[in-house]
DNA sequence: AGCACGCCGACT
DNA sequence: GTCGGCGTGCTC
């Protein structure tokens, strides 16, 4: 006899061990999907099958095991490669399995049942005076949908006026069929009289091969009438096919592969025989911005297919760049897959299919993408574009990095993997460094242009024309010859972590915590200053603490008074604008597809701007304060600056024309802002790297944040300082350097009425930081109590 | 994470 | 006396 090890997404955190009857033995199996009862009410959930072991085991725990009641999938959703990447995840970044493994598969797949009531003869005759027994008269009701609740209706069951039963709901997503008319041989000669609703729909078929029933009423009157007369004739035939919701709105663009340069040809080479091995072997690409990194992924991917195996290409946001998987869908064509978060729940369905099927060699996708089905044994080269983009990093449970689990992906696939970047991370260099990844540079822009003129300006010398508006008279005129010539400029504002920090008004000083090198956040209420990272506060000083002159003050710009000052002071420009909260989906194409064509001339946006377009007419790009990211309460906020100023500029002269960048800013002497100008990534690498030595922050350690919250902001303080205080125990009991830094408040203090407090783990030693993880587990109730805590493995942002 | 049970105040 | 509130403890 066996038992089963079932995970249960949205349930109890641990697996469970359910009995298999009988009549399920072949039908269960480790991939499978099951209902299974859970609960004193027997209410029936669905859980995967993670494992089927002999049952001594669960013997030796004596339980009474319930049994399986159904099992819902025919094949397995996933192979035991999978599984194991899946265990991974749940256990490196503390998240339950059933919780990781629903992330892994495409949504919507699940089916839950659904609580009904249905009332019986006693409660049919008291139904009268009672609302909720009233509603239940005309049949069987989901409880969901019942304005009462549990107490009461458990009440009436008790005394027998209706009943409690879970029904299956239906699952929202299948695979998609539709009724088809297809003409048959033989229609020739036909006893039909011409003009007449068959005779037209025979004249249709003839000449458009098969058509959906249900669209042909609006074609043909009476269609439904015409079909049945076909059919009965042997003249057509009806049948039910599969359809393929594709999710590509145009057709594929045409492409023809450039000739790639020396230095493109050589890291072809390096991948192309790493894939020819089919060994794990990790690469870093490092290429300037116009280098065309991702013609080197084309190859690289050509190669792959043609020894028969499978590529993968992780993109940050792809919903943001459909050029990325265009350009890949131009070379591959419907080899290509993509799986992002802009599909409908059964496009994704589809395209998940057609992976695992074999059909789709060729993945593209963001980082869910990670999990895809590839058929055991094809995976032959993983790609992650954009390596250093924080958008890798999953914000909710399960908090995986698609970079690091990539490089655990290929690891177990034995196939090597390649990160791209113009300007890597921090923890790719230090991998490289290590000898954990090969570097493969790419120095020179395409065609051999150069690299964009950078210049900073200084915004002491020429202040804004409006306050609000950022734009200073250098920037406005570098405009009006843009516009004049016919070319075309994109202004970056990056608008976050803006108004939380507190600015002097005169020469624009930022206060920091003296012990993290951090900005420190302004507090309204009781008119503070504090550090999020080690919990230093102090008063808001009457002048500024750098310039002894300016008074501190909150200051919000955004991207909708620049574009008003733009109109003002620029009316012959055409302006549009683009973020996140006006911008999305359809509207965004649109607006790209505008600018594209030449229709806008100044294009004023966020960080979504910065995001990987090419514009052969983009001749000016610039970035209205170059150091805004730096007032971010984050130790990484020098590395974005600089990645953000580099993939910036890279947005300008890409084609013929040469292009011109300005970096408008306050504070003109900080690193990341220079060696930004000056292109040169391994100066800012190496200043970094120094830094973050000396701060004892990632590369160099590795992080856990764990964070609290709760709405009684006593509870959670109390809670986060008893969290602290046991991991300070827990650490200097353990072997291997842990240290605690904290209790803080959270930056967004918070959030939905809830006090948010935050704890920070660092060491230099992963397996230590985990072992102390899962000693706090274990006393973890009694610790916080009912406040809720969580943990953020490799945290990317502090907030 | 749900969803049970269980103990308490506000009404008929 | 019942109705409905939400604390806390378990789920094979």
């Amino acid at each position: 006899m066996a038992v089963a090890v079932v995970a249960i997404p949205r349930g109890p955190p641990r697996t469970l061990f359910y009995a298999i009857p009988a009549e399920l033995t072949d039908a269960v199996e480790v991939g499978r999907r099951v209902l299974v009862p859970l609960g004193q009410s027997g209410r029936r959930t669905t859980g995967y099958v993670v494992d089927v072991r002999p049952d001594d085991e669960a013997d030796a725990l004596e339980l009474a095991l319930k049994p399986i009641s159904d099992v819902l999938d025919g094949t397995p959703l996933f192979e035991p490669g999978l599984l194991a990447l899946f265990r991974f995840v749940a256990s490196y970044y503390r998240a339950p399995l059933g919780d990781v493994i629903r992330t892994g598969l495409p949504a919507g797949l699940n089916v839950t049942e659904a609580r009904v009531a249905e009332l019986t003869d006693l409660g049919r005759t008291r139904a009268d005076g009672d609302p909720v027994l009233k509603r239940l008269r005309e049949g069987p009701v989901p409880v969901k949908a019942l304005r009462a609740t549990t107490a009461t209706l458990l009440r009436r069951a008790t005394d027998g006026l209706l009943v409690l039963r879970y029904e299956l709901e239906r699952a929202r997503i299948g695979a998609k069929y539709l009724n088809v008319v297809t003409r048959t041989e033989g229609a020739l000669g036909a006893p039909l009289r011409p003009g007449q609703g068959p005779a037209l729909l025979l004249a249709l078929l003839e000449a458009e091969g098969p058509l959906e029933s249900r669209a042909l009423e609006g074609r043909i009157p009476g269609a439904a009438g015409a079909v049945k007369r076909l059919v009965e004739l042997g003249l057509a035939r009806v049948e039910r096919v599969q359809v393929y919701r594709d999710p590509w709105t145009a057709p594929p663009r045409q492409d023809t592969p450039p000739a790639l340069t020396l230095e493109q040809q050589r890291a072809v080479t390096q991948l192309a025989d790493a894939v020819a091995l089919g060994r794990y072997c990790a690469f870093l690409l490092q290429g300037v911005t116009g280098s065309g990194t991702t013609e080197v992924y084309l190859h690289a991917i050509a190669h792959t297919l043609a020894l028969g195996r499978m590529g993968l290409v992780l993109v940050p946001e792809i919903a943001l760049t459909p050029q990325l998987a265009g350009r890949f869908r131009a070379r591959f064509g419907d080899r290509v897959a993509v799986l992002h978060s802009g599909l409908a729940d059964g496009q994704r369905l589809d395209q998940w299919e057609r992976i695992r099927r074999g059909d789709c060699p060729v993945v593209v996708g963001a980082r869910s993408a990670l999990f895809a089905p590839f058929p055991e044994g094809r995976l032959g080269l993983i790609v992650v574009d954009e390596e250093h983009d924080p958008s890798f990093k999953q914000a909710d449970a399960p908090r995986y990095h698609g970079r690091d689990l990539a490089l655990k992906r290929a690891q177990d696939a034995r196939c090597p993997i390649v990160l791209g970047s113009a300007t890597p991370s921090m923890e790719s260099v230090a991998n490289v460094e290590r000898g954990r990844l090969v570097h493969l540079r790419l120095t020179e822009r395409v065609g051999a242009r150069p690299l964009p003129e950078v210049e900073i300006v200084d915004l002491r010398d020429t202040p804004p024309v409006r306050r609000e508006g950022l734009l200073s008279p250098p920037l406005i005129d570098a405009l009006r010859d843009t516009v004049k010539r016919g070319e075309q400029a994109i202004l970056f504002l990056n608008r976050r972590g803006w108004s939380a920090c507190l600015t002097c008004t005169k020469c624009e000083h930022v206060p920091q915590c003296p012990a993290c090198s951090v900005a420190l956040t302004f507090h309204k209420r009781d008119r503070r200053l504090a550090c999020h990272y080690c919990g230093h506060q102090r008063a808001v000083p009457g002048k500024c603490p750098d310039c002894g002159d300016g008074e501190l003050g909150i200051d919000g710009t955004g991207t909708e008074q620049v574009e008003s000052v733009l109109r003002e002071v620029l009316p012959e420009a055409r302006v549009d604008r683009m973020d996140r909260d006006t911008t999305s989906g359809s509207k965004l194409e649109a607006l790209l597809e505008r600018f594209r064509e030449g229709r806008i001339d100044v294009l004023v946006g966020t960080q979504m701007v910065a995001k990987g377009h090419d514009f052969p007419m983009v001749t000016l790009v610039g970035v209205l304060l170059a150091e805004q990211l730096l007032r971010l309460p984050d130790f990484r906020a020098a590395e974005r600056t600089f990645q953000l100023l580099t993939q910036v500029a890279g947005r300008a002269g890409r084609h013929d024309r040469p292009g011109r960048v300005l970096f408008q800013t306050w504070d003109p002497d900080h690193y990341a802002l220079k060696c930004a100008v000056d292109h040169d990534v391994d100066r800012f690498l190496g200043e970094e790297s120094r830094r973050r030595r000396l701060r004892g922050f990632p590369p160099v350690t590795h992080l856990v944040l764990a964070r609290l919250d709760d709405e009684d902001p006593n509870a959670v303080r109390d809670a986060a300082g008893r969290l602290a205080r046991r991991v300070r125990a827990l650490a200097q009991a353990g072997t291997g350097r842990v240290d605690v830094i904290g209790p803080a408040l959270a930056p967004i203090e918070r959030i939905a009425g809830r006090t948010r407090y935050q704890v920070l783990l660092r060491g230099p030693d992963r397996a230590a930081l985990h072992r102390v993880l899962s000693e706090l587990e274990l006393t973890m109730a009694d610790l916080v109590g009912s406040v809720r805590t969580s943990f953020d493995v490799d945290p990317m942002e502090l907030m």
